[in-house]
DNA sequence: TAAAGTGTATTAAGCATATAATACACAACA
DNA sequence: TGTTGTGTATTATATGCTTAATACACTTTA
């Protein structure tokens, strides 16, 4: 369970955001059981009542089902699967050019800068305000 | 005044934002009076006291500058500037790369995908959820 | 001088989010 | 049979952000 909240977003947020990742990544298989809600409260020491939202959330939008009270699982959907890993690279791309256009950043400078950086260790990263 | 406000973050840090990017892009210049807290107000149909709370930020990051009462005016300090420009630089490339990453994106597939979507009219792209 | 426009400040209310503390029905299991 | 662990639901409280409504001191200007 890797996975780093930060105090700008909703957590529940974060928390779909993370399983989007771990589904598009398949570290998630298709029908696997994941941390029941108070598990995954423990874990990422929030409420039950943040995690319960964010996997009804998930569940609304056909991430994951629930079958009585089994913990819940990833949806066997492959159409759904794909479209996640699709979605995230999409909005990725999208709010990165938008960022640098509005500030003029040429193409080539573009590539460069993530030719030069994709590479490095996040943790000698800086930035984000 | 071209700016969209989301709902998603916090006005004031939408403005903060908005007005970097015109520094950084040179847009406004050194010196340049702004708008005064409730002419921006009008024009973004936001509150005076959202206005102020953005501007009082921006002023104690350095980006402007008020003298008695006259509206605030753009700093001279080329260094501030400067630092402007790569600040948000550094984080939509450390955004993008985190994001591509943790779906595992490869770094040529990343870079096609910034050339084959950096021309696009953002009209015509879709995403963020 | 009076009006209008500055920056600045305070108080109150509404909303979304997060936490806290429970509660209930159901199923597995020791 | 009772305990434990599921999902699910409700009520209350706190916090951050936003809006609303004022207020005041100071300049400029008509």
């Amino acid at each position: 369970m890797n996975i780093k909240l930060n105090s700008r977003d909703p957590v529940y947020i974060q928390v779909i955001r993370y399983f989007k990742e771990q589904i598009a990544t398949g570290i998630l298989e298709p029908g696997q059981e994941i941390a029941s809600r108070r598990e995954l409260a423990n874990k990422l020491k929030i409420n039950p009542n943040t995690a319960q939202r964010a996997y009804k959330e998930m569940e609304e939008q056909g991430l994951i089902f629930t079958e009585g009270n089994l913990p819940s699982r990833i949806t066997k959907d492959e159409v759904i699967i794909k479209h996640v890993r699709e979605e995230l690279i999409l909005e990725a791309v999208n709010t990165f050019i938008a960022s640098i256009q509005s500030i003029n950043v040429s193409l080539e400078e573009a590539v460069e800068l993530i030719k030069k950086n994709y590479h490095k260790n996040p943790n000698e990263q800086e930035g984000n305000q």
